[in-house]
DNA sequence: CGTGTAAGGAATTCTGACACG
DNA sequence: CGTGTAAGGAATTCTGACACG
């Protein structure tokens, strides 16, 4: 929404690691389980975003208090299911304001 | 002065040349003529900011207007020689105002 | 002065696997 | 399941220098 930085994935996987505590094998594991997607470089190192790390503090968090990469990949998608879902219904509004 | 992550330095320089249209060369180079202070990690590598980033693409622009390095330099060391008087005027009048 | 480039080396990152549990 | 680690290789970055102008 807003035109700051938080979204560019620029940060390379070291400094993800200092900035977040997270060991680089954590973080890359977190990837392979879905919970988090940096880019890619040419050369194929991984880049993530400000967003990412404040993601993967997140995770941290949750895998602190027992949780397991599958339920929080779940609570994900629920979060973007109710997002669809209030999308749909806004523009179904739209849809029927028209007629 | 806000808590958002413009000067937060941890972008690489192959990442900061990218986001700049700058080449590495000419990024260590404007170091070289202390126009940009990235810091470094352990290991030595260069790490750069949003902010950094804004600043070296404002360097660009005024190395295409002819400017020289020295120049701008200068100019930077004018704005800071202000920001300092100005500083020490408020200091003064709060000190008078205590008196 | 400002920038490109080849050179050699060091730091960083990548993947797949074994280990433990 | 989640994470550490050693392994070998590839991508990235570093410095000092030569070149051109």
């Amino acid at each position: 929404m807003s035109s700051t930085y938080k979204d560019k994935k620029v940060i390379s996987i070291g400094i993800t690691s200092e900035l977040t505590g997270l060991s680089e094998r954590q973080i890359r594991y977190y990837e392979e389980r879905k919970l988090i997607f940096p880019e890619r470089s040419k050369g194929g190192t991984r880049k993530y975003s400000f967003a990412d790390v404040e993601r993967l503090v997140d995770i941290a968090n949750k895998m602190e208090d027992g949780m397991q990469t599958f339920e929080i990949r779940k609570e994900e998608m629920k979060k973007s299911d109710v997002r669809d879902k209030m999308l749909r219904g806004q523009l179904n509004a739209a849809f029927k304001m028209r007629k």
